[in-house]
DNA sequence: ACCACCTAGTTGTCTAGACGACTGGACAAA
DNA sequence: TTTGTCCAGTCGTCTAGACAACTAGGTGGT
């Protein structure tokens, strides 16, 4: 395994360029599945960085979930299919594009509307503070998906109103003309039957399956930027996702030796 | 902000014991939201470590989602609220134990079967290898909540069929006496009608709104470990979960500058 | 009033080492 | 055959620095 040699003038750290060296062997299927990655001195030695530099750039792999570490053995290549269709925080324009349809709307409402005690709160604003509601139909290829309810506080983006064409991307807006960017959400899915008028503005049949998800957007710093109520036909519409199990990161292994589970045998699985 | 002196005996590595000191702040109300929290030659001088080492604590804390960081300006704690009932990887069992609830089962089948084209796929199985099926009704506090189906290959667990009471939790035997702990899991969701046999089980009115489950769990090497296909009632039932933004982490920052990117303003919500 | 410059403080990147813990294989002793 | 020991290779942790890039505020000149 020898990777291109790095160049030091670039404005990209020398930890990034090597993670994306890693990451062409293995898209490019050099490196499969269950093979060990060059090992942290291999890459130190081999490119000529110092070995915390090898080692920033397989820890930025194994962030990725791309690979795996094992103590005392190396570095792997995990088993994961890159699927590009995992839940994110993603606009309907962006999730239909990534789809390969082509997103449109029916703008239902576009308003200034004072903010009602539960959104308020989800967002962190004063009950009654202005918020732009924007109330659109989402069609995939001409067909209705679902109907989105989206509440932003006015102060974040003054002019949205007269400036944004409603019928294309929000998020690309908020992120090009006012630097919000979307950095998580949180959501909740509920299924249920669709109501006389939601089964007519999605042209399906009252009592069809809908989810309904409500959901609370945030940028990195924490704080609640949007909050979105959404009805979604069940029958043209999935959910995608990937769970990860986050609790035993703030317990340290050594911690959980300590509380007696030490007949643990070692997995026949990792191999 | 003063911290606490380290532990240079034990066993809990320094950058460790750091960040358990600054969660202990933040949880305390000590470091409020926006804050900024230490800086790292603070931390370096005020601990008598080197700034690495405090550097790694803070990494581990924005790993978390607890703090996030601006380049020239410190590190800074989220708006996040630490949700608990974010969705995990997570057995109904400890699902249940979570919300308070007591989880337990009606076990409908508990036996060996081959694995059918679908199934042997999804787990990288040979088709019609032996897996161990196991048929529950799921019960929180004595009321049916969902129908859950579960295969594993037999060959990583040989004796389960023999040792395993098969209303207990399957995550946590397969953790204590096989070493297999599950990572992360890939899951559709969909939202149905409930069939009449569905419907008697669970109790409810046929056409009721159900979520569907297909789940894929593995272990950290990626391998998948168990194929899971459930039923839950919607009315009792609803999804929690958080969405993250990740594509940009495979694009270095310099790099999308250079895409043209740069009329972006200052985001207003950072503060 | 505005702009350019400087400076202190911060995070980002990188170096060249060190020791410890763990794995797996080779080898010798019982 | 089994057991224990040693050893090379690996990742985990930690040190003590260095320079670059960026932010925010202050200063002084225009």
């Amino acid at each position: 395994m020898v990777l291109a040699a790095l160049d030091r003038c670039s404005v990209i750290p020398l930890y990034y360029q090597i993670q994306q060296r890693l990451l062409d062997q293995i898209r490019s299927g050099a490196l499969k599945s269950g093979q060990p990655v060059p090992s942290e001195q291999e890459i130190a030695a081999g490119l000529g960085v110092s070995r915390m530099t090898a080692r920033q750039a397989l820890k930025s792999l194994c962030d990725l979930g791309v690979t795996y570490t094992q103590r005392g053995r190396g570095t792997f290549v995990s088993a994961n299919k890159l699927e590009k269709n995992i839940r994110q925080v993603l606009s309907f324009t962006e999730e239909m594009r990534a789809r390969g349809l082509r997103a449109d709307s029916n703008v239902l409402c576009f308003e200034t509307v004072p903010a009602v005690a539960e959104i308020a709160s989800a967002l962190h604003a004063a009950s009654g503070e202005p918020l732009i509601k924007l109330h659109r139909i989402r069609l995939a290829d001409s067909c209705p998906m679902g109907i989105e309810c989206s509440y932003i506080p006015q102060r974040l983006c003054p002019d949205l109103l007269r400036t944004f064409d409603a019928s294309t991307s929000l998020y690309q807006t908020l992120s090009e003309r006012y630097g919000i960017q979307m950095a998580f959400a949180d959501e909740v899915i509920e299924a249920a039957l669709a109501s006389a008028k939601e089964a007519c503005l999605l042209r399906i049949a009252k009592g069809s399956p809908v989810f309904i998800f409500t959901r609370v957007s945030s940028v990195q710093s924490g704080q609640a930027v949007e909050y979105v109520k959404s009805t979604y036909r069940a029958d043209r519409y999935k959910i995608a996702h990937r769970l990860t199990r986050l609790n035993r990161e703030l317990l340290y292994p050594a911690e959980l030796k300590e509380l007696g589970n030490a007949q643990v045998r070692t997995a026949p699985v990792d191999g």
